[in-house]
Order: structure tokens, then sequence, then C-alpha cells
DNA sequence: ATATAAATAGTAATCGTTCTTATTATTGGA
DNA sequence: TCCAATAATAAGAACGATTACTATTTATAT
């Protein structure tokens, strides 16, 4: 894979603090503010790759298709009142691996996923 | 809401053997063998409905939406090598709702979702 | 420097799904 | 039983997310 200007700043803005689970869209406005001419079939091509070279993951919610710089942990709650996904330290995989297995499946990827309310919503809302 | 024959249809194939997970698609197919008029619009509205109804369960992966007669068990292996979608009856939803409510969220709905190989694929590949 | 081929911008096409609208069918009441 | 009200429908347009196409640009090995 050759280098790319625009492959190395979406990277950066994927494990940048400043996305949280961004979606393809919200990359490539984040891209826009720093070069301005990036199309939005690069950064879908980018991202791509970047999953498949391993440097960042994919999350499956409703809608479109988010993105997570975090590679351990691949489990998340969707806030039903304010739309953030979540990240959530489960550690449940090795149990449903198991049990995939001792149902006479090979399991790969486990992925939990949750909808609800985050602690930052719940406490807001106590607070008023 | 009203009675209609389109949607006792719908049910009725979402809830045969005869299909498995179908898709909008896969269910508009069948409908048409025995009503050929009924138009895709139809089959998502109505899949819609019996969803809200609580008739039926819709089922997220990869692509399109699958649909699930069974209203217990919501959680799925998404075999890679045949594409089938297999109920995983894995009960450790209430441990995820407990670990979320630990991190100060709240969880409504648990969705375990396996990407893998399911035990069919894996006899017939080890039988040749 | 130059040639090669990968990466790009721009845009068209695709897929799954929802929306719109004119028509048809169900249903509660005369 | 017939009728009016209105929910459900068929057909197709519109939509959002994503992929595919193509001519041009750019990275890199020589």
């Amino acid at each position: 894979m050759r280098h790319s200007r625009q492959r190395d700043l979406i990277l950066d803005l994927v494990r940048s603090r400043a996305l949280n689970h961004p979606t393809a869209q919200d990359v490539h406005d984040a891209v826009r503010d720093h070069m301005p001419g990036v199309s939005l079939g690069t950064v879908y091509r980018n991202l791509h790759q970047l999953v498949e070279q391993g440097e960042i993951v994919a999350v499956q919610a409703e809608g479109p298709l988010h993105y997570d710089w975090n590679r351990q942990a691949h489990h998340h709650l969707h806030c039903s009142r304010c739309g953030a996904l979540v990240d959530l330290p489960l550690e449940l995989e090795d149990k449903v691996r198991e049990k995939a297995r001792h149902l006479g499946h090979s399991a790969d990827i486990v992925d939990i996923h949750v909808r609800g309310t985050c602690s930052r919503c719940l406490n807001t809302s106590t607070s008023h």
C-alpha cells in the first residue's frame, strides 16, 4: 500500500479524541477542515483499508457504520437519548465463544450491542 | 389497525419454517408466490408494524435487516461460509445488563452478534 | 528525471429502505 | 345490505449510505 496524505489524516482523525466513534461522513467533515478537496469516496476507501490493516475497527449500530480507534474493546452501548456510542468493557467474549462451541459452532468475532441510556444522560436528567 | 390479507400472509411466512431469518426481500419473494401483486413497500410497512406489535423481531446483521418469528432468543451467529443466520440461546443478557449498570448505564436491549462458522458447515467440510 | 501504477476527485450507480399519491379494501353504522 | 369513512395498498419516486467508474494526479523505484 502506497503512502497518502489523505490516509494519514483520516487515521489521525479517527485516533483523535475529538471524534467519538465517527461515521464516514463525520470523518469526511473533519478531514475537509484540514484538506478541503478530499472526496467522500476517498474517505470510504481509506477507512476500509485501515480496517483491513487492523489499524482501526468498524462498529455496526443502527444506521451508518461507525469507526473506532480502540482495537481491544468491541462492545458498545448506543444511547437512545443522546445517540452516542459508548464503550462497554464487558469481557464476555470468551463465554460467548465457549457457548457457541458447545452448540457446535465456531465463533470468530463476538459483537455485543446494547441499546439503552448512557451514564451521562442518566446523570444530567437527575440533576436538574 | 385494520385487517389485511397481505399482513396475514406476511406474518404466516415469517412464522413458517420455510424461511430462515428472511430479509424483507426474501419475504417479498415468498409472498408473491401466493399473492403476485403485493408490493415491496407493503412488505416493508407490514414487517414494521408486526415488529411494533411485538409479533416478530427485527435482527440486525451485516447488510439488510432480517426478521425472526422467535421473540425469545435474540442472539445469532452469522455464518461466514453459508451466510445463514443461526439462533444462539446464550442467556447472557442479564450479565450484560448487570455489567452495564455497574458502569452507570441503563441497558434496554442486549444484542449479541457472532461471526463464525455454523455447525452445519463445520460438519459438511469435515465429512468429505 | 522518468515511467509505472496506486491513489485521488468527481460523479454515476447501487442497495436497502422510506415516502408519496392515487386507488382499493375493510369495517362500523344507516 | 349498502354506504361512507378511512386504513391499507400498488407503483414508483426519493432518500441515505455505500460502492463503482474514469480520467487525472501523485508516490516511488529506477
